[in-house]
DNA sequence: CTCAAATGAGACATAGATGTATCATTTTTG
DNA sequence: CAAAAATGATACATCTATGTCTCATTTGAG
């Protein structure tokens, strides 16, 4: 049963965060309805309230962690580098704005996975600078505050209906190669 | 006294703002003590708290008008009102976070005058593009998207430290032309 | 199939937020 | 200055969310 109630929880961590995104205020009630399962057995998986943010957290860096993990940086141009960072991450918008907005900064375990994955974004703007794929002139916070920018709005968009799921991509690419790349 | 009660009005509706903007859970009281005002002078002045969102609300809609008001449009050229629009738009990146996240979705006005301001947002975007400005294959939804991102990113990048308050109005504007723009 | 584990529903106590009322004090108005 | 209005502090009742507990029912393991 272990598998299976490990894969219930991830369930209910996934509702958490669909119903987090939506309202920051929900309650344990609303949250625990959404995810179909009584209010008692959420307090038997997390705890309290706490817990739960603490465990959603986690699920958050992990699931960007896993998506970042399966790009095949070595064998990509800078430029496919980025795309297939958009690719994998924008589906995760979701997860972004949560981390960006909610997560409890009390967990130094968290606040330390949060800006070990800044570090990395940072990391791959100057990468995509080495590359010329970015305008060495653009700083590097305000490209990557671009980056993340465009991941969380393309992901809004499209639960909004503003976009096509099968089109964000390309969108959000091109915007964020011509706007902070090199005007030629 | 009306005036200067009318103005310490405006100054709890900015604390609320503010308060909120950094925490959308925080309670009245905590709004109060930012105002610096006691908490039953705040329910004299906006009886519940739903008062106080649905005023704060129509402040933040206002703002905006006001702001886009006073831009001269008929002076200047498409890249210029860009340009301004951004100016004077970005220092208000609170009120329209409050605006797309935790405004007052009962109150049919709030409603309407919120999607007024989408529709000139995309009008915007229609001149840009008949300006030449934007590309023409650009979806307008998405440089609607685009625009709203950078101007919420932009002010946020600033309150963090990211970037430098007389930087990011280039910065945004720079990211938004080229992003958007015909690549010639 | 049988039994142990897990679940949902509900009762319950508690804590925090909210809204109302009162009163002494301060501020504004005339 | 004197009256009126507004304010802060406080007390109070109420409501909601939270966390704990119990128990009948369901589910899964052996």
């Amino acid at each position: 049963m272990s598998a299976k109630r490990l894969s219930r929880r991830d369930a209910v961590l996934d509702a958490a965060i669909s119903t987090l995104a939506a309202n920051p205020n929900a309650s344990l009630a609303e949250i625990a309805a959404a995810a179909g399962i009584g209010r008692a057995t959420l307090h038997r998986y997390f705890g309290s309230r706490h817990g739960l943010l603490n465990e959603v957290a986690r699920r958050a860096l992990r699931d960007v962690d896993e998506a970042a993990a399966g790009i095949p940086y070595d064998d990509l141009s800078p430029a496919q580098m980025l795309q297939a960072v958009l690719e994998a991450v924008i589906p995760l918008g979701d997860r972004y704005y949560f981390l960006s907005t909610m997560a409890p900064s009390h967990d130094p375990e968290i606040v330390a996975a949060s800006e070990r994955q800044s570090r990395e974004l940072a990391d791959m703007v100057e990468a995509l600078k080495a590359g010329g794929v970015f305008a060495s002139d653009v700083p590097t916070r305000w490209a990557a505050t671009t980056l993340d920018a465009m991941i969380w709005a393309g992901w809004a968009a499209v639960g909004k209906g503003d976009v096509a799921r099968n089109d964000v991509v390309d969108l959000a690419y091109r915007t964020i190669v011509l706007g902070l790349g090199r005007n030629q």
